[in-house]
DNA sequence: TTGTAAGCGTTATCAA
DNA sequence: TTGATAACGCTTACAA
C-alpha cells in the first residue's frame, strides 16, 4: 500500500478509479461537465460524492498556472467605509469557487505596490483594488497582471480595466452647495487622513465655495492622523479657536462629524442654529443622531458587490458592457442642516 | 528553447544554474541557511537577487503538503471589535511569510463549520477562530485540524488547542456592579445579536444584579439584531416605554451605548442624573462623547497580536508556555454613570 | 554538506 | 468524446 503525504485524503485518480475512467476525464467532468458524456458524468459524480472527493487547490494551480484567489487591496482595516465594501465582496463570493485573499496597505502607495508583488506572484484569478493613485510601478503592475482589475471607490478617465466608484469631487461639491443654499455663510472644512479620496472631497468644496464667493482658506482644517470621532472633536474645537464666526462644517467623514456634534454640546452651540454640521459616507449612526446629522450616502455595499460582478463575468468569457461604472450618491438633508431661516 | 507555462518567471532551477548548485541547496539554502554552506548560501543569494526569484507557493504547497496559510474565521466583518483584532493580526504578520485567509461566518455556526472545511483542505500552517461556541462538528475538525489553532475573543477550560481572550462573564459583572455601587438601582439591559458571548455578558449582568438584590428580568430588552446606533435608541425607547423608572442601562455593545445616549437627549433624559449608560468595548469614540461613556475596555489589538505570536511560536517548534491566555479587560468609568450622590 | 531520484495532485498537449 | 503522457515547481527520502 502506497504511503499518502496527503493525510488520506482522496485524490482524482481515486476518483477515476471509482469511476473506471482515467484521470483526466475526471478532471474535464468537473470543470466543464458539458464535454464529458452524460453517463460517464454521472459515475464520475457518484464517486466524487461517494469519495468525499475535494480537488486540490495546490495541484489545480500548479498544473493550470491559474487560481481561484481574488485579491482585494484596501487601504483600512478600521474604517466602516471598507468594512462594509468588504461584505459587498464577500457575500457574493460566498457561493462561487473563488476565494478572497485581502491586502491592508494602511494608506501607504508603496505598501500597496509591495502587496501587489506579492499578490501577483499567486497568480491571482483577479485582482481589486481601492482607489485609482497607484504608484507609477503599481501601475505597471496592474497593467502587467493579465487578469481582470477592478479598480474601485473612485472614478476616474483612465481605467487600467474596470472601474466601480463615484466621483469624490462632486459628493463634496454637492454637501458644500447644499449648506450655501441651507443659509449658511462661513462654512469651514474638517478634513482628517488627507488619502486622494478626501483631497477630492475638498476640492468639491472648495469648487462650490468659490463659486458662491465664499472661498476662505483659513476655514480648512486638516490633518495627517486618521479619521475618528475624538478627532472631530479636536478639529471643530481649533477650527473655532481660529475662526469663531464659523456657521456650519463640511466633515469629510462621518465619525468627524459625530465628534463635532458631540462638541457643538459639550459648547452649548445649537445644531443647526448656530452650527450646521454634514458629514460624508451617512454611516448608520448618522440618522440616529440628535439631532440627526446630514450626509452624503455613498453605496459601498454595492461597490463590492458589483466588483465582484465585473469580475465574474471577466472569467466567465463574458466582458460587462460596462467597463466603467458611476454608482453615483445621494445626499440626505437631515435636521443638523435645516436652519429655520 | 522550453516552452512555460508560468510566464517567464525563473524556477528554483534556474537559480540553480547560476548558483552552480542543485535545485535542492537553493531548496534548502531558502528554507533553512544554516544547513547550507557559507559559500553556497553567497552564491545562492546573489542568484536570488539577479534573477529576482520568487517562490512558487502552490508547488511548494503540493511538494511539502503545507502552506503558508493562517486561516482567520471571524463572525463579522462591519463589527468594529473584529477590525481591530484583524488589524492586531495583519500587523504581526505583515513581516512574516504568513499570508491570512479570511472566513466570514456571519454568525452562523453552520457557515463558521462550512468555513473551517475548506479551509481545512488548504492545509492551512494555523487556525484562528473567534470564539469557543463551534457546532460539535466543527470541533471535531478543529481537533483534526493537524495544525496549531487559536480560540480568541472568549476563555474556556477546554481549549481546542489554544486560546486568547477575556472573561465576557466577569466584563459584564464588572460593570453592572459599577453602576450599583454608583448608585443606581433600576438598571436595565440592552442587547443586540444576543451571541454565545453576549449571552455571557448578559449572564455577568444578571448575577451581579441577583447579588445586589436587585435584579428583575423585565428589565431586559434584547433583540437578534445586528448592533447599531439607531438600535440603540430603539431598544431604550422600547425598555423606557416598558419600564419608565429605569434609571440605567449597561448596553452590551458601545453603537447600543451611543444610541442610548441620543435616545436620552432627545427625550431630554439627564445623563448620568436621570440615566447612567455603560457600554461594552470601549470603542474610541466612548471617551469623545458628551458626556463622554463609561465602558469596558477589551484588548483587541492585542488578541490578535498574541495570536499571531503564539502561532509563530507553535510554527517554530517553541510552543508557548502558556497555551491560554486572559488578556483581562478595564473598567472605564466616565461621566455618563457618575452620578453626583 | 550536497546531490539524485521520485513524487506531490492536477492539467496541457497531443493522439486515438 | 476519451485517454496516455508529460509537465507544473517544489520538497521528501535516501544516498554519497
Amino acid at each position: 500500500m502506497r504511503k499518502r503525504r496527503n493525510g488520506g485524503r482522496p485524490t482524482i485518480a481515486d476518483v477515476a478509479a471509482r469511476a473506471g475512467v482515467s484521470s483526466i476525464t475526471v478532471s474535464r467532468a468537473l470543470r466543464d461537465p458539458a464535454r464529458v458524456s452524460e453517463e460517464l458524468r454521472r459515475q464520475i459524480d457518484e464517486a466524487v460524492r461517494a469519495l468525499d472527493y475535494v480537488p486540490d487547490q495546490h495541484a489545480r494551480a500548479l498544473a493550470s498556472a491559474r487560481t481561484n484567489i481574488i485579491g482585494v487591496i484596501i487601504p483600512s482595516l478600521t474604517n466602516n467605509v471598507f468594512a462594509d465594501v468588504l461584505r459587498g465582496i464577500y457575500d457574493n463570493v460566498a457561493e462561487s469557487p473563488f476565494q478572497v485573499q485581502l491586502g491592508n496597505s494602511r494608506y501607504s502607495p508603496i505598501e500597496e505596490e509591495r502587496l501587489l508583488g506579492t499578490f501577483l506572484s499567486q497568480r491571482p484569478a483577479a485582482l481589486i483594488v481601492a482607489g485609482i493613485d497607484q504608484t507609477e510601478r503599481g501601475r505597471a503592475l496592474l497593467n502587467a497582471a493579465g487578469c481582470p482589475v477592478v479598480q474601485i471607490m473612485d472614478l476616474s478617465d483612465e481605467p487600467v480595466d474596470m472601474m466601480v466608484g463615484f466621483s469624490h469631487k462632486a459628493g463634496g461639491h454637492l454637501v458644500t452647495s447644499h449648506l450655501v443654499a441651507a443659509g449658511y455663510r462661513r462654512i469651514g472644512f474638517l478634513g482628517a487622513r488627507m488619502d486622494p479620496r478626501t483631497q477630492r472631497r475638498l476640492e468639491g468644496y472648495r469648487a462650490a465655495l468659490v463659486e458662491a464667493d465664499l472661498y476662505d482658506p483659513r476655514r480648512i482644517t486638516t490633518t495627517p492622523a486618521s479619521s475618528s470621532v475624538s478627532l472631530g472633536r479636536d478639529l471643530l474645537r481649533d477650527l473655532l479657536a481660529r475662526m469663531p464666526d464659523t456657521d456650519a462644517i463640511f466633515c469629510n467623514n462621518d465619525d468627524l462629524a459625530v465628534g463635532a456634534l458631540f462638541e457643538c454640546q459639550r459648547a452649548a452651540l445649537a445644531v443647526p442654529a448656530d452650527m450646521g454640521i454634514a458629514g460624508f459616507n451617512d454611516l448608520e449612526m448618522m440618522e440616529a443622531a440628535y439631532p440627526p446629522l446630514t450626509s452624503v450616502r455613498t453605496p459601498r455595499y454595492e461597490i463590492g458587490r458589483r466588483a465582484i460582478e465585473m469580475v465574474r463575468a471577466s472569467l466567465a468569457g463574458q466582458r460587462p458592457a460596462q467597463t466603467r461604472i458611476d454608482v453615483g450618491f445621494e445626499l440626505k438633508v437631515r435636521a443638523s442642516t435645516m436652519r429655520g431661516d
